[in-house]
DNA sequence: TCCTTAAGTGGACACTGTGTCCACATTAAC
DNA sequence: GTTAATGTGGACACAGTGTCCACTTAAGGA
């Protein structure tokens, strides 16, 4: 799901059509879900704006789902790379409960700036089968390992992050971004102790 | 959303075709919720097995999750009776903690029994405008209504019980109904303090 | 019992979106 | 400049949705 496979292995170079058609499917589809939400887009939409046929669209992204982790990917990367090798308390160094707290928030924000594109993702279970949802899902389980049963608990911890929830959260409700922040924060404190 | 309109004011009562045709609609529904799940049965699937045509259908059920909610509705009315005028700890009387903890234990058991109706429930965001949702969510706020946000919490609290969710880590990581009860009890407990 | 009428029925129809297929165009290597 | 593989785009078949309306049936009054 990387932008570009450059010269990676003896893998085939990519065309400059093809490169170039993918730029232009990435755009509109980011325009399109960003204006109309993604669940009013139709893979046609998408073609007619790239100005694309839709075999060339197909040929990549065999769904709307699959357009929107694309997008998302380059931003979740640079989160995921913080968490591994980044500052405390984003990154190693910190106690449990700081980290899940720190997690959280950055999490809170990259719904924030990125919520069209979460929910494009969010066909049902698809969340789950994403690869994103196993790298947070192995981060948080190794911040809750050493409570009662981390295999059941890392998944409620992390549900309250479902876009959907998020996007009732500040658009039905009127919540600040903030206010679910604090709130995350302190149920992470409350989770794996002040200690 | 009941069953039957009895007597009510002066609804014209319903015709006994009609009522016979909605107890063959529902049962056939429930009949393939259960066999294939809810995202595989088609509004023709339903109508073809009730044996009843495709206008009679849509009369009264304008998709899928409104007949997911209308079989679901029995169920979730006996749970929430016991809510508000059960004995404790699901019904009033108890501390907080460990009303929240009973709810979950008795959500949980009522996932488990019809999560397929619950999956046919979800199409995305629909959760939130049901009527259901609203009742649990006032029940949760009202146990947390001393906290510091209600509002911000009483979603995170929530969001563990997504019939995705819990479709997730029962059938997909195998977990049993218990554990996903204890898990929850604990953090009912650790939320709301152990006092 | 028959008649009336309003409610209810069911299937045909138009429409929207999906995904596939393949003749043709473009690219890049030789 | 030729060639072979890669990529393109629109036509097509299909599945599911929701609407519409001529017909049927139930239920109450004469």
């Amino acid at each position: 799901m990387t932008a570009v496979n450059l010269l990676d292995d003896d893998a085939p170079r990519e065309r400059a059509d093809a490169s170039r058609n993918r730029a232009k499917v990435l755009a509109a589809a980011e325009e399109l879900f960003a204006t109309r939400g993604a669940k009013n887009v139709t893979m046609d939409d998408i073609a007619k704006t790239a100005g694309v046929g839709r075999g060339t669209l197909y040929r990549r992204y065999p769904d709307r789902a699959s357009i929107a982790v694309a997008l998302l990917d380059s931003h979740e990367r640079a989160l995921q790379e913080e968490l591994l090798r980044g500052a405390p308390p984003l990154g190693p160094g910190a106690r449990p409960a700081d980290r899940l707290g720190a997690f959280y928030a950055a999490m809170v924000d990259l719904l924030d700036r990125h919520i069209h594109l979460a929910l494009g993702v969010e066909v049902g279970h698809t969340r789950f089968a994403t690869g994103a949802y196993g790298f947070w899902r192995a981060h948080v389980r190794a911040l809750v390992a050493h409570t009662e049963d981390p295999d059941a608990l890392v998944d409620v911890l992390l549900a309250p992050l479902a876009p959907e929830v998020f996007r009732y959260q500040r658009e039905d409700l009127g919540l600040s971004a903030d206010r679910i922040t604090a709130t995350l924060r302190a149920l992470a404190r409350q989770v794996l102790g002040p200690s």
